[in-house]
RNA sequence: GCGCGCUUAGCUCAGUUGGUUAGAGCAUCGCAUUUACACUGCGAGGGUCGGGGGUUCGAAUCCCUCAGCGCGCACCA
C-alpha cells in the first residue's frame, strides 16, 4: 500500500535523539536570538511593550571552583520559572552573577599556596596574593559560566554582575554609609568569633558545632569543686559563680573574698551569685572566664568583674599564665592539668564528655571567643525610617531592623513556600543579635572607613563613605566586610542601585531602567540551608536602603543527596557531576531528574538511573515526533495548535484534554509544585498521547479520507501544544524540535506562545 | 532543652479543602512485536498508608499519644 499523502519527515528523526550533537547548537540558537534580553524580545515583538515584568536574580555561585547538583537543581527551576513566564508574555527578566565569597575563597587560594608553595598570605604580601585571588577566581568565574550556559539556563548575560566588581562597590559603600549615618554600624569591643587559624572573626551563622568528646576534669578550687573541658583557659579565674537559690551554698555571700590555691599559687577568689549558675550541672558552682567565652563574658559585663585576657589571637598562652605563658593552648592543656595533679587539685577525671565545640564552617576550624574592637550592624536599635512601602511599618515612624525583617514576612509582602520556613526564620531572627561585619581577610570589599594618620588612635578622626580626596593624609582600614554584606544588597544593587535609582522609568528599555522595571524581584529561590545567611539579609538591607522587599516570594528547593540519602561529598566518593551526567545523559534528562519528585523544600535523593530514565524520556519525544511528522501533510495545521478548525468530536475531546493539561501544569507551576508539573506532564506525553492516543491513531490513520485527516490535524495540535508545554523542563529537545517542524508560527520555541 | 520535617508497594516518591476499589516511576515476573521508539508496548504480583487511641456516616488526610530516622536553633562549667 502507497502512501497518499507527502510524507513530511526530516532526515533527523532517522536516528535517536543525541543530546550532544543538538545541544551546542541550540545554545548558540538561544544565544544569537539574544532572547533572554527582555530588550531584544521587545525590540522583536516578542513581548509587549506593555507587558508585566517578572524577574529572578540567579543566587550568585561562590567563586570557589565548580558548581554541584545543587547548583543545577537551582539553576533548572529557576529556567522553568523563566521561560514559562516569558512564553506567557511578561517581560522577563533572570540575571546572572557570581559571588567572591571572601573568605571562602580566599580559604582556598591559601590552602593551595600552602600545598604547592608552602607560602603564606602573609609572605606575598597585600597586593600579590590579591592578584592570585582574582587569577583563581577568574578562572573559576569561566568554568561557571560554562556550566550554567551548559545547563540550558536562559539567563541575561548582557547583564551579569560580580558581587566584587565597581557597580557593587559603589552600592556597598553607599549602604554602609547610610547605615552608618543612621547609628546602625558601629564599631566597637565585643566578643567575636575568632578563628585563630584564618586570623579573622566570623559571625554567628558561620559558625558550626561539631560534637566532640573530651576527659571533663573535675578540681579543687578553695572549698568548692568546678568542672571543666579547659583547664588551660583557667589562670585568670578568680570569680567563683553559684545560683542565688542554691542551698549548698548559703553560707557563702554575693562579693565575699577568700583565698584559694590555684595554678601558680594563690589567688583572691570573688563569689558571685548568677542566675547563670545551672545548680543541677556538676556541683552547680563554676569559675568564669570573662575574656574568652561569651557567657562569662555577660556575667562579667552585668557585676562590673574584671575582664582579663589569657590567649592571645594565635591560641597561646600570655605572660598571666605564668611558667605556661607563651605555650599554644593545646600543648598546655596536658600540662596544666599535670600540675594541678601534683598540687593535689584534681579530684577526678570523666572520660568521654560530649559537647559541641564551635568551628568555622568556612574552613573546619575550631573558634576561640575573644574581646575586638570590630565592626557591627546593630539589629534592635530605634532608628527612623524616611520611606516604607512595607506594610505595617509606616514612613517616618521609628523601626528596629529586626522589626522590618519580621514585618516583611509577617505582613505578607513575602511569601516564603514552603511556608513552614516562615516560622524557622521568624525563630532565626528572635535570636539574632548584632551582626560582626568586618573580616581580617584581604579578599573582599574593603571597610569604606578612612582614618586621620596624624595622632593615630582609636578615637581619631574618621571618614566614612566615599574615600577622602587627600588620601595621602588617611589611612582606610585594613579589614573587609563579611561577604553576606555585599551579598545582601544583589537584588537592588544588581539593578542599578544607587545611580539609577531615581532616574530609572518603568516601561523604558535598558539596564538604565531596570530598577523600576525588575524591583523588586518576583521570586527569591535558593536551597533552604541559606535562608539565614542570605535571604534575610537581604530583607534587611532593602527594608533599611528601599523601604521595600527585594522580593514578593522565596521559594526554598531541597538539597541534591545521592541515591541513599547522603550528603554529597568527596571524602564519600558519591558526588554526581553536573557536567558528567549532561555529557552522558543531555542537559534535559539532567534538569528533570532534579524536578521531578523533587517537593518544594524537600531533599532530592538523585542517582545516575534517575538521570538516564529521563534520557530515554527525551528520546521518547523525539519518537513522537517521529510518527506525527510520518503521519502529517504539507497542508498540516500551523503551530497555534489548539485552534485548528474543523475536527470530529472525538478529536475536538482529545484537544480539550490537551488544553486541560495545559491548564494544569499552568497551575502547578503557579503554586510552585514544579515536581508536579513535570510528573503531569511526563505521565501525560508518554502514558497518555503515546501509548494511548497514537496507538489508537494508527488504524484511523490507514484507513484514510476525513476521520483521518481530522485525527492528523489532532496529532499535530497535541504534539504542538506538548511541546511548548515541555520546553521549560526540556529546553534542548524541544527546541531541537522545534527547528525541524513545518508550519510553526514562531521561530523559537523559546518565545512560542503558552498554550492557555 | 525548644522547634521543624519525614515514616504510603522491594526502592524513590505523589496523594491539594476528609469522600468509591490508595496512585506513579524504577525494579521484578509473564506475554507481545519487521517497528514511530528495545532508549518499545501490554499485563501481573506486591501496601492492615510507622504503632496505639480518638473525632466522623466515612481518616493516608483532622486531633492526641508513642516510636524510629533526619534537620535547625539554643545550651554546654
Amino acid at each position: 500500500m502507497s502512501r497518499m499523502e507527502p510524507i513530511l519527515c526530516p532526515e533527523a528523526f532517522l536516528k535517536p535523539y543525541n543530546s550532544k550533537e543538538n545541544e551546542p547548537r541550540i545554545l548558540e540558537l538561544w544565544e544569537k536570538s539574544g532572547f533572554a534580553n527582555p530588550d531584544t524580545c521587545v525590540e522583536k515583538g516578542v513581548t509587549a511593550p506593555d507587558a508585566k515584568s517578572y524577574s529572578i536574580v540567579l543566587p550568585p555561585p561562590n567563586v570557589t571552583g565548580t558548581l554541584h547538583m545543587g547548583h543545577a537543581a537551582m539553576l533548572a527551576i529557576q529556567d522553568i520559572l523563566i521561560r514559562y513566564h516569558r512564553m506567557r508574555g511578561f517581560k522577563t527578566l533572570w540575571l546572572p552573577g557570581t559571588d567572591h565569597a571572601a573568605i571562602a575563597t580566599q580559604s582556598v587560594v591559601e590552602k593551595d599556596l600552602l600545598k604547592s608553595e608552602k607560602k603564606t598570605r602573609h609572605d606575598l604580601g597585600r597586593e600579590e596574593f590579591l592578584k592570585r585571588v582574582e587569577e583563581f577566581a577568574q578562572a573559576s568565574h569561566d568554568r561557571i559560566v560554562g556550566q550554567v550556559r551548559a545547563m540550558g539556563a536562559s539567563v541575561d548575560w548582557t547583564r551579569e554582575a560580580y558581587t566584587l566588581d565597581e557597580a557593587r562597590n559603589l552600592a556597598v559603600r553607599t549602604a554602609f554609609k547610610k547605615m552608618y549615618d543612621a547609628r546602625l554600624i558601629y564599631r566597637g569591643n565585643r566578643m567575636v568569633n575568632w578563628d585563630p587559624k584564618m586570623q579573622t572573626t566570623v559571625s554567628d551563622d558561620e559558625i558550626e558545632y561539631v560534637e566532640q568528646k573530651d576527659p571533663f576534669y573535675y578540681f579543687k578550687y578553695g572549698p568548692f569543686t568546678i568542672g571543666t573541658v579547659r583547664p588551660e583557659t583557667k589562670f585568670g579565674d578568680k570569680y567563683i559563680v553559684m545560683h542565688p537559690d542554691d542551698a549548698r551554698y548559703k553560707e557563702y555571700k554575693n562579693g565575699q573574698q577568700l583565698e584559694v590555691e590555684w595554678i601558680n599559687g594563690q589567688i583572691t577568689a570573688t563569689i558571685i551569685k548568677d542566675e547563670a549558675a545551672d545548680m543541677s550541672f556538676g556541683s552547680g558552682v563554676m569559675t568564669i572566664t570573662p575574656a574568652h567565652s561569651g557567657i562569662d563574658f555577660e556575667i562579667a559585663q552585668k557585676h562590673k568583674l574584671d575582664v582579663e585576657q589569657i590567649i592571645n589571637e594565635r591560641g597561646i598562652l600570655l605572660p598571666i599564665a605564668g611558667e605556661f605563658a607563651g605555650q599554644h593552648i593545646k600543648k598546655a592543656r596536658p600540662m596544666v592539668v599535670e600540675k594541678l595533679r601534683a598540687k593535689g587539685l584534681l579530684v577526678k577525671v570523666e572520660d568521654g564528655y560530649v559537647h559541641n565545640v564551635a568551628t568555622n564552617s568556612r574552613g573546619g576550624e575550631m573558634i576561640e571567643p575573644q574581646i575586638k574592637l570590630q565592626w557591627f550592624v546593630d539589629v534592635n536599635k530605634k532608628f527612623t525610617i524616611p520611606h516604607s512601602e512595607i506594610p505595617g511599618i509606616d514612613s517616618g515612624s521609628e523601626t528596629s531592623l529586626k522589626e522590618l525583617m519580621r514585618g516583611a514576612v509577617d505582613s505578607g509582602a513575602i511569601k516564603i513556600a514552603p511556608d513552614r520556613f516562615e516560622r524557622v526564620y521568624y525563630n532565626w531572627i528572635d535570636n539574632l543579635r548584632d551582626w560582626c561585619i568586618s573580616r581580617q581577610i584581604w579578599y573582599g570589599h574593603r571597610i569604606p572607613v578612612w582614618y586621620k594618620k596624624e595622632g593615630k588612635s582609636e578615637e581619631s578622626e574618621m571618614l566614612v563613605g566615599d574615600p577622602p580626596t587627600d588620601i595621602e593624609n588617611w589611612e582606610q582600614d585594613p579589614d573587609t566586610l563579611d561577604t553576606w554584606f555585599s551579598s545582601g544588597l544583589w537584588t537592588f544593587s544588581t539593578l542599578g542601585w544607587p545611580n539609577f535609582a531615581e532616574t530609572a522609568t518603568a516601561g523604558k528599555p535598558g539596564p538604565e531602567n531596570d530598577f523600576a522595571n525588575y524591583h523588586p524581584t518576583d521570586v527569591l529561590e535558593t536551597g533552604y540551608d541559606i535562608l539565614f545567611f542570605w535571604v534575610a539579609r537581604m530583607i534587611l538591607m532593602t527594608g533599611f536602603c528601599l523601604g521595600t522587599v527585594p522580593f514578593r516570594n522565596v521559594y526554598l528547593h531541597g538539597l541534591v543527596r545521592d541515591g541513599q540519602g547522603r550528603k554529597m561529598s568527596k571524602s564519600l566518593g558519591n558526588i554526581i557531576d553536573p557536567l558528567t551526567m549532561i555529557e552522558k545523559y543531555g542537559a534535559d534528562a539532567a534538569r528533570l531528574s532534579l524536578i521531578v519528585g523533587a517537593s518544594p523544600g524537600n531533599d532530592v535523593k538523585l542517582s545516575e538511573d534517575r538521570v538516564r530514565g529521563y534520557k530515554h524520556f527525551a528520546n521518547k519525544i523525539w519518537n513522537i515526533t517521529r510518527f506525527v511528522l510520518e503521519n502529517s501533510d504539507a497542508q498540516g495545521p500551523t503551530s497555534d495548535s489548539l485552534e485548528v478548525g474543523p475536527l470530529n468530536a472525538e478529536d475536538e475531546k482529545l484537544i480539550s484534554e490537551a488544553r486541560e493539561i495545559a491548564r494544569v501544569v499552568s497551575e502547578h507551576i503557579d503554586n510552585f509544585r514544579l515536581d508536579l508539573a513535570a510528573d503531569t506532564l511526563y505521565h501525560f506525553v508518554w502514558h497518555r498521547f503515546a501509548d494511548e492516543i497514537i496507538e489508537e491513531s494508527k488504524p484511523i490513520l490507514k484507513l484514510g479520507g476525513e476521520t483521518a485527516k481530522s485525527r492528523r490535524h489532532t496529532l499535530y495540535a497535541i504534539l504542538d501544544t506538548s511541546l511548548k508545554l515541555l520546553h521549560p523542563f526540556m529546553p534542548f529537545v524541544t527546541e531541537a524540535i522545534w527547528k525541524e517542524l513545518p508550519n510553526k508560527k514562531e521561530e523559537l520555541v523559546m518565545i512560542a506562545k503558552w498554550p492557555i
